[in-house]
RNA sequence: UGGGGAGUAGCCAAGUGGUAAGGCAGCAGGUUUUGAUCCUGCGUAUCGAGGGUUCGAAUCCUUCCUCCCCAACCA
């Protein structure tokens, strides 16, 4: 990173330092990251809790987890346990962890006070009344017939509500602000509904509960926060979210400064979709295997593919916080994801679609054990991988008709073996059908080791595994969950599961160096010349199975694709 | 036809009146027993468009255009 980059701070950032200057929260810095627990995090949520976490951290202050759990219908704890491993795993600590429900007496004070302020009412118009009364983008609202009710009228009535004297959906509490606002969300929002409901932590001990608008702000002004950071989408909300606060006048309630909310742009990926409504139905539909599916978005699926939390994180931090919608290629998380696992990684040798090669010029049972650098950085140890007749090399490093600059296996063409030797390619086996299925070969002796006393050059060094030694892994490659850049932009009367990419996942088995016989679930390796790929959750001893975590950046396909 | 945002190279993104950072992608080389990594070089971006203010504008004013969000008892 240069210096021009790593001192340009972002909006919030500046925001942030600003206030330190003033001193307008006395140096004081909270942030907080606020998941409804209803749907796992994705890479989304990740920008989110980077950009969150990221600022208390940086400003010597710190950051909350709240579970925003207002709504008993959508919420589960399965969510909460998976919300709080991911902030985890991707090394955020919070400060406190809080549910917005742990606030449900103070709301219902807070909503009390403001019933006696003549600044809220309980209505009872039915939802579709309510809509009606509302109107639209073009038509101002009509009052409620009942928002002229009495204090003392409100007051019982909120009361009874509470007491579960109602039934779901019979009437709600609103703020009285201003039916003809622009604005929609001024148009009296509702605070409370009703919902006779089993609420996954305060039981049944309630029977109406707050809406996001009125929670959100409360909840922040209640744990101190000092900026309150959403996606753009709730900027017409933040009108509302200063009102509700600046309606303690008297200070009863809450301390000032009063919390501040900053919006930015929420990030979009190219080849995924960000909705947990989707990719829930993706789940459920069978699309994938589960929510953590190497191939979901999500932060746990991210995790079971390979991906570490160090390349999340140095991605969030390549896509920058602004304003403005963006899409960000896929690319820019694979280059991540590469970027961290080129250092990490040690690098083993697995042949992901064999093809037999019999070296017809080394004797039955003659094997040479070669020892092998774990890695291009020297001290990272060394392995010994063993060679003899019978080998396999990958189908793709053959080509019977040789491409224009194709440097590797061909008829009587010759390549290096990594780490062993040159190799010529005499004769080519097919089956009846005419597929190759053998490759007879000659192997220069005096090249052991893979360097030639002649001095003759060779262009391709082609990765290899003994036959006879072969460890049989089953090996998953995954590929773009969608085959477009945004699988939600299809034509009229289209689904979005139209493009869906059938190909995004190839299980293949593969033969692997026997040092890979004792690979552990969640180990990570380069398989050289083809990717990184990491051991599977599903792995066992003597049945193991690979996930590709990204491929290797692949210069032969592009001169390919050009010719 | 209401309210709120946003428009800087293919994708992100700095820039806040003094004459366009950086990253990714792309292109061209070099090193290389991974066509990987690594290294070097390469971009005149009508700063959405027009008009204006100014010695000077991506930055200020103005008109217009385009895109996104809002009419859940969701968050």
């Amino acid at each position: 990173m240069s210096d021009a980059e790593s001192k340009s701070l972002n909006f919030l950032e500046e925001i942030v330092e600003g206030d330190l200057q003033s001193g307008k929260h006395g140096g004081r810095v909270l942030t907080r990251f606020p998941p409804e627990p209803n749907g796992y995090l994705h890479i989304g949520h990740a920008k989110s809790i980077c950009l969150n976490f990221g600022l208390g951290l940086k400003y010597g202050g710190g950051t909350n987890l709240r579970f925003d759990d207002t709504n008993p219908t959508k919420e589960e704890q399965e969510y909460v346990d998976s919300i709080e491993a991911d902030v985890h795993w991707l090394g955020f600590e919070w400060k406190a962890r809080y549910f917005a429900s742990d606030y449900f007496q103070k709301l219902y004070d807070f909503a009390e006070y403001l019933i006696t302020q003549g600044k809220a009412y309980v209505c009872d118009l039915t939802d579709e009344q309510t809509r009606e009364y509302r109107g639209n983008f073009h038509t101002p609202g009509k009052p409620s017939p009942f928002r002229d009710r009495s204090v003392a009228e409100n007051l019982d009535l909120f009361h009874r509500m509470k007491a579960g004297e109602f039934a779901d959906g019979t009437r709600v509490l609103r703020a009285k602000i201003d039916v003809n606002a622009g604005n929609m969300n001024l148009r009296d929002p509702l605070m409370y509904r009703i919902r006779h409901a089993h609420h996954h932590r305060t039981g049944d001990a309630w029977c109406i509960y707050p809406m996001y608008d009125f929670a959100h702000p409360v909840s922040d002004a209640i744990e101190g926060i000092t900026h309150s950071i959403c996606t753009l989408e709730f900027e017409d909300h933040k009108p509302l979210y200063d009102w509700f606060l600046e309606q303690d006048v008297e200070a009863k309630f809450f301390q000032k400064p009063l919390p501040r909310q900053y919006e930015f742009a929420r990030l979009n990926v190219t080849t995924t979709m960000m909705s947990k409504r989707r990719l829930l139905l993706l789940v459920e539909e069978g699309h994938v295997t589960g929510w953590d599916d190497p191939r979901m978005p999500t932060l746990s699926g991210l995790r079971r593919r390979g991906v570490t939390p160090e390349a999340v994180r140095a991605f969030a931090e390549r896509v920058g916080v602004a304003r403005r919608d963006a899409t960000v290629d896929m690319g820019l998380l694979d280059l991540s994801i590469r970027e961290d696992l080129e250092a990490r990684c040690d690098r083993r040798m697995a042949v992901i679609r064999p093809l037999k090669v019999t070296v017809t010029n080394l004797a039955e049972g003659e094997i040479h054990w070669i020892e092998l650098p774990n890695h291009p950085d020297a001290g990272r140890g060394t392995r010994k991988v063993p060679f003899g007749r019978e080998l396999y090399v990958d189908r793709e490093d053959f080509m019977e008709v040789p491409a224009k600059k194709w440097f590797r296996l061909a008829p009587g063409a010759e390549v290096r073996l990594r780490g062993a030797c040159y190799l010529r390619c005499e004769k080519v086996v097919k089956d009846a059908s005419g597929e190759v299925v053998e490759l007879r070969c000659t192997w220069d002796p005096a090249t052991l080791g893979g360097e030639a006393p002649d001095g003759r050059k060779v262009k391709g060094t082609l990765h290899w595994v003994s036959a006879t030694h072969a460890v049989r892994a089953e090996v998953r490659l995954y590929d773009r969950l969608f085959t477009v850049d945004d699988p939600m932009d299809v034509p009229e009367g289209g689904d979005w599961r139209g493009t869906l990419n059938p190909a995004s996942l190839d299980v293949v088995q593969a033969a692997l160096e026997p040092s890979l016989g004792e690979a552990k679930a969640g180990e990570r390796f380069q398989f050289e010349r083809t990717g990184y790929f990491a051991v599977d959750a599903d792995s066992k001893p003597g049945a193991l199975v690979f996930n590709r975590t990204v491929g290797l950046k692949d210069s032969w396909a592009k001169v390919e694709a050009k010719a």
